[in-house]
DNA sequence: ACTAATGTTGTAGG
DNA sequence: GCCTACAACATTAG
């Protein structure tokens, strides 16, 4: 669920109440949550909150914390626990809260945010470009690649890939570069679009405050399997691919 | 009551 | 390098 749209909103919803306050104290709640010790952040203050590709990473006065969501994680401000709240930072003004059912998410506290791609919405269509053709994978996994680009994830890779028109199969080097511009171009309307809607809520995403987003009502691929495509009425099909279920329309994403 | 699926990342083996 | 399988975990859809 949290990619970087999510990420995004998340960041937006949460940096006017943490941005520029102390951390009081730190408890994380689950063994599973973190490696570092809890009590290093005490004291700690938060310069700047943002985002990582899809991970939040809080810039305190000593090094950085980042919070990786993975797959049902949220960051609540001011929330009531639950069974699933892993950590809980209390701060001078306020608590704030990272649940997460799966445990699949962590928080890190770090020297030096992680070294990862480049970020998709700050990348130029001709470094893209170059990028790409430097790759002989098949672009779908290419494009989850958080080496490659930081903040993609399943939903917007399909989303991104339907909007250019190119098959999750094509082999990134072997895009022309009309439609590595074109995909340049789809993927930056796609997340922009999406940061506009607060991100999709497929199952249980929420932003900072609880709230849900609603770009999950603007895909056009996405879970869309069997029902017709927007463009050309043929059916959307959904396969395997790198072990995650892709989507698209094999009318209009030909290899 | 089963089984398979789910947005994540990381590892291991070929 | 890249692909495949699988692991972590909890819930839900079929």
């Amino acid at each position: 669920m949290p990619e970087l749209p999510e990420a995004e909103t998340i960041v937006r919803s949460l940096r006017p109440y943490v941005e520029g306050h102390r951390i009081v104290s730190a408890e994380f709640l689950s063994a599973r949550v973190s490696k570092n010790k809890a009590a290093a952040l005490a004291g700690r203050r938060v310069k700047s909150l943002g985002r990582h590709g899809k991970q939040l990473l809080f810039e305190l006065d000593q090094g950085w914390m980042l919070v990786k969501l993975g797959m049902t994680g949220s960051l609540l401000w001011n929330a009531v626990a639950t069974p699933y709240t892993r950590a809980r930072l209390r701060l001078d003004n306020g608590v704030v809260l990272f649940d997460d059912v799966r445990q699949f998410g962590s928080i890190e506290v770090r020297e030096a945010p992680p070294e990862l791609g480049p970020d998709p919405l700050e990348i130029d269509a001709s470094e893209l470009a170059a990028r790409l053709k430097r790759r002989e994978r098949a672009i779908k996994p290419l494009l989850l690649d958080q080496k490659f680009l930081r903040g993609i994830g399943n939903i917007y890779a399909d989303e991104s890939l339907f909007r250019a028109g190119i098959h999750p199969k094509a082999k990134a080097c072997r895009l022309k570069p009309e439609r590595a511009r074109g995909l340049h171009r789809a993927i930056q309307e796609v997340l922009r679009e999406a940061i506009e809607h607060r991100g999709s809520s497929v199952s249980d995403y929420v932003d900072a405050s609880g709230e849900k987003g609603d770009f999950q009502a603007r895909h056009r691929v996405y879970q869309k399997q069997g029902e017709p495509c927007m463009n050309c009425g043929a059916e959307i099909r959904r396969i395997m691919l790198g072990q995650r279920g892709t989507h698209f329309c094999p009318n209009c994403q030909r290899r």
